[in-house]
DNA sequence: TGACTATATACGAATATCCGAATATGCCTA
DNA sequence: TAGGCATATTCGGATATTCGTATATAGTCA
């Protein structure tokens, strides 16, 4: 059954819903958003920690900031970046668990694989 | 992206990790992972229900795919794509209740001023 | 087999994204 | 105010993504 007329409504929250995934959608911000999971950094500190180019963290953390995923707060000099929901790591777990889940099923195929063939 | 001195394995599984994020990273595709959340569906009838042309829907299947969120099983004519982990619709709706939450509080913020001003 | 339906892929142009290098901005302290 | 450190932005070219159109592949049935 075709809808007819999309709300606009819905389709616009879509379009938030998918910035958000695309948020998330890079393993260097994946590492950032896990790297502030149990206290805030600032940016030197976080361009230390993953090893990036300064103006790198700082696009990154650009795009979090956006998307509504990370909080900056100035303190003299320094901009300390935090998580802005739990619930963000919430469902980076989650979706972990389901590619660790995969991965482990995979490796015991080839586990199978292996002793049918001896 | 240099990340010399982490651990490869870190490296790659984040790597698996983002790409299942660009999965949910478009609009479309986020309605059609929710349009599969009751019963699998082929692709005409996801075409007819998401309004899309046949190529693109395939195309955006085709990426579900390979992300492992979804898996489409033969039957006769027609492919039935079904949810490959319930957990996905978990993480969508745990984002989307962080967008709710956040759209209901710029909304008060709206309300709130509005009555100072008058 | 041929005709038909469902699904997938190829191609190309427009568009977007990425990243390094350079530079700008903001804040503090002397 | 100048100088220095932290952070952000800009620019440009390489690369990637998107999407429509056209076409290919796969399966069914007469």
């Amino acid at each position: 059954m075709p809808m007819n007329s999309k709300p606009p409504l819905l389709q616009e929250v879509t379009e938030l819903h998918a910035g958000i995934c695309n948020g998330l959608a890079d393993p260097t911000r994946i590492l950032m958003l896990y790297a502030l999971v149990d206290f805030p950094r600032n940016v030197k500190d976080l361009t230390e920690t993953l090893e990036l180019p300064q103006p790198t963290t700082s696009r990154h953390l650009k795009i979090l900031r956006q998307q509504g995923l990370v909080i900056g707060e100035r303190k003299g000099l320094y901009i300390y970046y935090r998580l802005a929901d739990r619930r963000i790591i919430e469902a980076l777990d989650l979706l972990r668990k389901i590619l660790n889940d995969r991965l482990t099923y995979r490796a015991s195929l080839v586990e199978n694989y292996n002793t049918e063939q001896e």
